[in-house]
DNA sequence: GCGGCTTGGTGACTTAGTCACCGACTCGAT
DNA sequence: ATCGAGTCGGTGACTAAGTCACCAAGCCGC
């Protein structure tokens, strides 16, 4: 958080408004992202425009997708953008060369959002490949809102989210609402009963 | 691949026929695993039975599963099977925190596996989400197939590989036999014409 | 060569995804 | 205020994929 001289060897500070493309697939890498403030969004559009939303970042988490083209000298594949505004900083190749060697911390900090990362996608594949789209919308909604009730997003965002299409997430929000368990509005769905969407959620 | 007492520094030398299950859902994970020779099928099952082939792990490669145990000590959530015969040896957890500190060469590697297991990752998601069952299945038929042309697997078995279902595996495969892309027989896929099954893979 | 198991085929149905189109809302420019 | 462009959501009709139930053919041990 505080300001460094982006020398060759230290973190470059980093913040950016909300909105703001942070890589694209074919990018080259700058260096090790470590977020403190706000989220960040990680996503994959395929050939036929269909997107889906691999995973956020939050503070104290990392960037797979850093991590990834660091290790392999690689380019990016997904797509980051910033869900909020953003503070961090960004360590260069050779200093996080260093700190890997050298920083026991460090070490054990990225390895053990790999592995949470890791967790997560294979979630991922596994509602991918088995759960209904009723569960899947469930169990977003209830992600997204946190531990609040609102879930500000259209249905096209909706469906990028769950890896789905626009007129599908439409089509199961009304049977959602028609059972009283959502209520909807432009841009936003206000959950009105958890407990039976955490039941769909898990494929009740 | 020489033999070695298996003292808390040392690595245990390690080999199994195939068919060995190496771990399920919830074992703990006894130390990480360098494979020298064979092959071992990582999958995951999902509370409706279904199965799906999340990767493979070849010599030179590591088990992800087991980087992400020890990374946060937690236990499998996937399971191993070895396909063949295998031979390896099995680096306990202590020696294992040890070369990473240590050892550039083996951290490197280790990052470099993972990199690319991430990047396997991706094109599961990907194809998951928006490729179609011809596609999906032809692209499994080649990567199975290797530089050969047969696939010693059941439908069933497919069906697993691409995350889907045995009878639309049968279907698919009858569909590719009528246009003479394969040929059939009890438990094997000959490939005849890998050109075009190239070009459906691709989405074509 | 009988009986049980595995493998694969098929029809009928449900769920999900796609395509095309339209109407309703939003917001800035005039 | 109202016009118009852009975004957002709804819907019918169709195709693709997945599920269910059942049967037939191959395989193997006795």
């Amino acid at each position: 958080m505080t300001a460094q001289s982006p020398t060759s060897h230290g973190a470059h500070p980093l913040t950016c408004p909300a909105g703001t493309v942070l890589f694209r697939p074919d990018d080259p890498c700058s260096g090790f992202v470590v977020l403190q403030e706000g989220s960040i969004r990680v996503s994959l559009t395929s050939a036929s425009g269909r997107e889906i939303v691999l995973y956020r970042v939050h503070p104290g988490e990392i960037c797979l997708q850093t991590f990834t083209c660091l290790a392999e000298g690689r380019t990016y594949s997904a797509e980051g953008i910033a869900e909020t505004q953003l503070k961090g900083e960004v360590i260069p190749p050779g200093e996080y060369d260093r700190r890997m060697a050298n920083d026991p911390d460090f070490r054990r900090t990225v390895f053990t959002a790999v592995a949470h990362r890791f967790a997560d996608f294979e979630h991922l594949v596994e509602s991918l490949a088995s759960a209904s789209i009723e569960a899947r919308l469930a169990e977003a909604l209830l992600a997204l809102a946190g531990p609040g009730s609102e879930v500000n997003l259209t249905h096209d965002a909706l469906a990028s989210e769950i890896g789905s299409a626009r007129e599908v997430v439409s089509r199961q929000l009304s049977r959602f609402e028609r059972s009283g368990l959502v209520s909807l509005a432009r841009g936003k769905v206000t959950l009105l009963a958890r407990s039976t969407l955490e039941r769909k959620a898990a494929g009740g």
